[in-house]
DNA sequence: GCCAAATGGTAAGCATGCGTACGATCATCG
DNA sequence: CGATGATCGTACGCATGCTTACCATTTGGC
């Protein structure tokens, strides 16, 4: 799986931002891509033993940094994790299903759902830290600090651009 | 853009990889996933009008790209995307569906799909092109040439480890 | 020539995200 | 107090990707 395309990427780092329209100049686009399916990829397969998913284990951590005692209703951790509702329902969903949150009705406003922390989910919140630390300190290290922060700021940069362009552009609703 | 506040960026980003487990060290992990959502939502959206999604046209691009005049079997495009079979073949048949190109069968050995970009597949991917063009310049606009030369190198060097990490540690097959 | 491995595709099922639509409930205004 | 609008959650359907399983065909060793 080495042979062809690989070439290709040493010489486009030079390149990339005036080749052609469909390699080079959309580069850092794909790449973002990429690094983001690999990534997601890679921690899976790590968390897998554990019996979670890399988007589990960040619900569960913001619902557990938000609010350890639990109670966050579903909207609430939707907008955490600027997500829509419904991919939120179905995470927790999810997370219940293998028992590591559950849903209680709200005693005053029967509209919500509070999500609760289980032990469990704690307990393997707490693994998922490590080998998430584990495992970053392992891609990052050896990358120049300057690199990194200069890294940070573009994809900060386009985080932002990208949300206003979301906004302004073609708003649906929500 | 002035020395001092730049030095406060830098300090943030810095100070942002050690920080609270769950908050800090992960971010450009998340960056990425964010950049990696939004991007196709913007992109996306821009395309729509169009009837193409942003994977939909990278696949026609690769298609007109490697072998103009068509005939690439799926199993070459879907190495060429690097994706799985399934999602290839999958997106092959949105693609049909779409008219924008068609399956044929190869005479010569009865296993393979052929797939043809249509006359409106070449059309369509022309003015993606452009699209992608004009949103990729907005987004990076202003972005220092020497940062994006950093993002870049972060990010290509988080993919090939992250392939490393896939291949070595947990082959599944394929 | 024939059976086994390799190869190309499809099928089925899951996770993640999106959008639209809808029912239930609450809150507010007249 | 009752209609109206906002908010919360769910249902349904789609796109993208993955895995595992399977069928069809080709190829290659015997």
């Amino acid at each position: 799986m080495s042979g062809a395309s690989r070439k290709r990427e040493v010489n486009d780092a030079r390149r990339k931002r005036d080749a052609s329209p469909v390699g080079g100049e959309f580069r850092i686009g794909f790449l973002v891509h990429d690094v983001s399916r690999l990534r997601q990829a890679v921690f899976d397969q790590a968390m897998k033993p554990h019996g979670v998913t890399r988007a589990q284990w960040w619900a569960l951590a913001q619902l557990t940094r938000h609010d350890p005692r639990g109670g966050m209703t579903q909207a609430e951790l939707a907008r955490l994790m600027e997500l829509g509702k419904v991919a939120t329902g179905a995470m927790v969903t999810r997370l219940e299903a293998a028992g590591l949150v559950s849903r209680r009705a709200d005693a005053s406003d029967r509209r919500l759902n509070r999500v609760f922390v289980t032990h469990r989910g704690s307990r393997i919140l707490e693994r998922m830290i490590t080998v998430g630390r584990e495992l970053n300190a392992t891609l990052l290290h050896g990358l120049k600090a300057d690199d990194l922060d200069a890294a940070d700021r573009v994809l900060t940069a386009l985080r932002s651009r990208l949300r206003a362009r979301l906004g302004s552009d073609g708003v649906t609703g929500d």
